[in-house]
DNA sequence: TAAGCAAAGATTGTATACGATTTGAAATTG
DNA sequence: CAATTTCAAATCGTATACAATCTTTGCTTA
């Protein structure tokens, strides 16, 4: 559970990692500001690791760079948040029927683990993990339909999602849709082609129904406070 | 028609449209290695721009990049070439769709514009600098759509078609699929979005089923050959 | 007092320097 | 003579230094 980064990371990915898990786990907010030397000081690296962290990330839809201004996580757009979950419903059904043809007993295991995890985060009142290991459900689908192209979209659709989560989702208390995981882990165990594409594009409907419309603003948090040294 | 570069470019940007510009019309070739001192030396930028053009290019799958071994032009294997039409067919139908519904006199203009163009190199013999701009035409059709997210994909999976193209095009001299994009103009113009979508369906499963299944490694081309100074 | 302006500080953009790793060829050895 | 080792050259990885740009603050002026 790396809150704090104890060792100093080194590579560009292990930032990347620890700062997408972050946003993801909406531990930092849309529209916060992450400059250079600040990241860079955190991570224990220069700041030609940090802009390469960045630029991969802005890569992803997560981070927005202005020049000679610095890089902000990304505030989507109500527009692109619809995008975002249109284009998914386009990708995940079949991924999903893909997935149900190839699971194999391994693959279910791993499913059933991450939706246990998922359970005791809620408990816990981690939202935030929970949410992010939602996402991390989704994409283990992709993972076990083995189409790595789609994989790699759909992280970063399932990143973008976390931030439009964050920006528009109209009930923060509740998103008990850890049912709907269920029944999609069913139709996979079953092999049920069908049935989980039909799921998945319900499930994906569902979640695109609960968005709320309004424009609503979020406070920025400060890198620190979310990755004390 | 930047064959040569003129005025030294600043941008990383600029780096990546050049050094795209090259691998979608196959003057380069798959496979083909990009020194970071060359690639600098070419464009007149310091190995710092060059670093994170490649890294840019490497996020589209354009060019794989190996630790401490450097960057390459990507050789997609049969597999990921499968998937990338796969996956296009995915998107574009329903992007065909879209663009059917939205489409304006404004944007035939220049959607005929493109097929003459493609016409005129045809005509010359210039087939990369064809094909080239019939990547771009599917592309138009994703603006012509508005779909942001899915535009930023299809430039994706365009990129990776030519590659695909380069390695495993079964007849070199014929890619005379414009009559498909001819087609589909019609279509488009009769606000038809029901055939649009059939006619895009069609023409990618058309260009599926022409490639080749053998693999066969090609020579990596000398990248002063392409840009010399 | 409010608006405009100027200079200092903060931050990003790019190049360069130096260390680490790989590569390839010459030298060595069995 | 083939296989192996060693060493130098080439190349990439990262940090640092300096330049360009933006931002903020404090001063001036109407």
């Amino acid at each position: 559970m790396p809150n704090v980064v104890s060792t100093p990371v080194n590579t560009v990915e292990d930032i990347v990692t620890q700062l997408t898990e972050a946003v993801h786990e909406h531990r930092i907010q849309p529209g916060t500001r992450l400059r250079e030397d600040e990241v860079g000081e955190i991570f224990g690296v220069s700041r030609t690791l940090v802009r390469q962290a960045l630029r991969s990330m802005a890569h992803d839809g997560l981070v927005t760079i202005e020049r000679n201004r610095g890089a902000f996580v990304a505030r989507p757009t109500l527009r692109e948040a619809r995008e975002v979950f249109q284009t998914r419903m386009l990708l995940e059904p079949q991924t999903a029927r893909a997935a149900a043809e190839a699971a194999t007993a391994r693959d279910m295991k791993v499913l059933e683990r991450h939706i246990a995890l998922e359970h005791e985060a809620l408990d816990r009142g981690e939202a935030g993990l929970a949410l992010k290991l939602s996402g991390e459900f989704h994409l283990e689908i992709a993972r076990i339909a083995d189409q790595k192209i789609i994989e790699d979209f759909l992280h970063q659709l399932i990143s973008r999602s976390s931030l439009v989560i964050a920006l528009y989702w109209r009930r923060r208390t509740a998103l008990c849709e850890s049912n709907a995981h269920h029944e999609l882990i069913e139709a996979l165990r079953a092999q049920d082609a069908d049935r989980a594409e039909d799921l998945m594009r319900d499930h994906l409907l569902d979640l695109l129904t609960q968005l709320d419309l309004s424009d609503r603003p979020t406070a920025p948090t400060s890198l620190h406070d979310v990755f004390p040294s």
